[in-house]
DNA sequence: AACAAAATTTATCATAAGATAAATAATCAA
DNA sequence: TTGATTATTTATCTTATGATAAATTTTGTT
């Protein structure tokens, strides 16, 4: 947990009872490479901490698979539009590498919140914080081109290339495959 | 206030104070049409509620005006990126008509968070619909052709038309103008 | 109403990225 | 290690959108 605790502190200083109340309701998940660790369909009640590997969450539009985010070691993944709405996810978070979670029950975290506000502040401050990095993003898409957006990864996420294949970056980027295998070979 | 308080029990239901220290915090703002209500450069330090008027928020990228989103009316905005970080805004607020709208002092918010966890928890909530909006709008901009969002955003909006000029919504769909004007000329 | 300014459309040409197919390279499993 | 599978690159052709310019329509102001 000392790493979860150490990335709650970003946000927001827990006491020892709320960190308690946390633990309890989380657990140890261990997952294969490529394996799904949520599937589609599946309403979200887990957020993860990812203590080791990578993960991606991904959907499919039109029979083909998009990837719509990865998320690395000491950060939490969680498909959101799932999480606060109760609705089933069409979307799966898979890891890519073997991989080390924590998963913390969310329906039990979401009843915390009323016995401990600071935990309540805790994740109002996470996603907030990811809600911006979201707004940011739809700039990116929206008015970079698909090389700057590939330069602005690898500035992001230097170690992206050796832990994440090509074809997930594509569609991460919003093209094809072969579009981006044409960026990079330009230089 | 009555709207306002409509729109907050949406998102969940505040006590009798609660409004009473809100309503404390907040008051009136009248904008011409055109102009702006927040500008570039400055922090966000108002969350407004929109009584009556659209707004929109936009920015600049290249010497090129970029519409990020429209409000309407009974919904709030902010430029949520400076809100929750604190750092001045690149991004302005303009209001497209005549409009009315409440201003919230954020600050003074945020300090109410504090003695009212009711109030946190609602901000909470508005914030996290709002965030899974722009998830979903991260789906749509990265792929659907700029027909496919032009038809969703006037199904979504019908009067978007007749309340926005077509200059604006070309850029919050990520098109040239003239682009637009070649996709409505096809039907 | 009449003019000026701004918004929108139309036209032409250029370009980034898509679709498809095929070649090559890398990875995995027996 | 070898063959099979999967990932990546290369090539060709197509298409949606951009850039620019000019025409037209709408809006705002006197």
């Amino acid at each position: 947990m000392n790493n979860l605790i150490k990335y709650f502190n970003q946000f927001n200083h827990l006491s020892d009872e709320a960190v308690k109340a946390i633990a309890d309701i989380s657990k140890p998940v261990n997952i294969k490479k490529n394996q799904d660790l949520q599937s589609i369909g599946h309403t979200c009640r887990t957020i993860y901490f990812i203590k080791k590997g990578v993960a991606r969450i991904y959907y499919y539009k039109d029979d083909i698979e998009i990837t719509e985010c990865f998320a690395f070691e000491n950060t939490i993944i969680a498909r959101v539009e799932s999480l606060f709405t109760g609705k089933p996810s069409r979307k799966a978070i898979q890891m890519i590498e073997d991989s080390e979670l924590i998963g913390i029950n969310s329906p039990k975290l979401f009843e915390l919140y009323d016995k401990f506000p600071e935990i309540e502040r805790l994740f109002r401050k996470i996603f907030e914080s990811a809600y911006v990095d979201t707004v940011n993003r739809v700039e990116s898409i929206q008015f970079h081109s698909a090389e700057e957006r590939y330069n602005a990864l690898l500035k992001e996420s230097p170690n992206v290339l050796q832990r994440v294949p090509l074809k997930y970056i594509a569609s991460f980027l919003g093209i094809t495959q072969v579009s981006l295998s044409r960026i990079r070979g330009i230089r």
